[in-house]
DNA sequence: ATGAGATTCTTAATATCTAAAGTATTTGTC
DNA sequence: GACAAATACTTTAGATATTAAGAATCTCAT
């Protein structure tokens, strides 16, 4: 079996704490957790969700996006409305409250970017990039 | 700011997914949380451990490794025992039903290692680690 | 129109994450 | 040798992960 400490879930573990290490004081000023600001971005990108593709987007599974979602709403920070012609659904979307903090938070999210950017080496991270889409496209054994 | 889609800690949470899918179903057959079978996994590399040590070896926190050994302990996996020098400290190693269970897994985690090589390419594989080693290496703004 | 099955979302139960505070023990200094 | 500071670990509280089950709604063949 393969050395403890070349396990590449580990590895894996490992870099996405390192980066996080970049932005995760910026995040914890502003009281907002990890999961939080991987909903609101992807809130920002797509304007409009429902519960389920949202999940989807940020890689977390329905039963925990429930309360994030909850939680996000009593902070203001999303709303949600039911779907006209699936009362099933619902659609959810960002608040003024949540386009301004993106605002005054935008320009220290891109100079911690570049921050780590510069350090790691912009070529370096174009190649992983590509190594990690690879990866995460082979999915050969999804059920 | 950077797509979302782009976003580093995103692709490096994907990949993770993706990688896990191969040895996920192994571990859910054998009523083993990803964590647990993380600490076993160090144990063994190991032999002899503090809670604190294995904490850093298994990027997991202390408060959360008292709740993984006691349930661990309780499932007969490990055993502590204080240490003789400093009362203070606890030293973890495996049992033989722990060791029993590594011989029995062991061929399947290989092959599931190997079938996953494989598909993505031993070469490839390389440069991934050696990225992924540089980029947990930069540690640039750890507390 | 209707009932079986599928889909969307939530609830429940247990495990884990995270930050902060608490406990016990040890170390360094006077 | 007493005592403040450091160290190892646990506890607590709130947020999230994971699986299974439940509730509401929709689809479709009958």
């Amino acid at each position: 079996m393969r050395k403890f400490e070349d396990s590449l879930p580990l590895q894996l573990l490992k870099a996405r704490e390192a980066t996080m290490a970049y932005f995760r004081p910026l995040l914890q000023e502003n009281n907002i957790t990890e999961q939080q600001w991987r909903v609101l971005r992807a809130l920002k990108a797509y304007e409009e969700l429902e519960s389920k593709q949202l999940a989807d987007h940020c890689c977390i599974l329905s039963p925990s996006l429930t309360g994030i979602i909850k939680r996000l709403e009593q902070q203001g920070y999303i709303k949600r409305k039911k779907s006209e012609e699936d009362q099933r659904r619902t659609l959810l979307s960002l608040t003024d409250k949540a386009l301004n903090l993106f605002q005054r938070l935008s320009p220290d999210v891109d100079s911690r970017y570049r921050a780590f950017t510069e350090q790691y080496g912009e070529e370096k991270l174009e190649q992983l990039t590509r190594l990690l889409r690879e990866l995460t496209e082979l999915d050969g054994m999804s059920d």
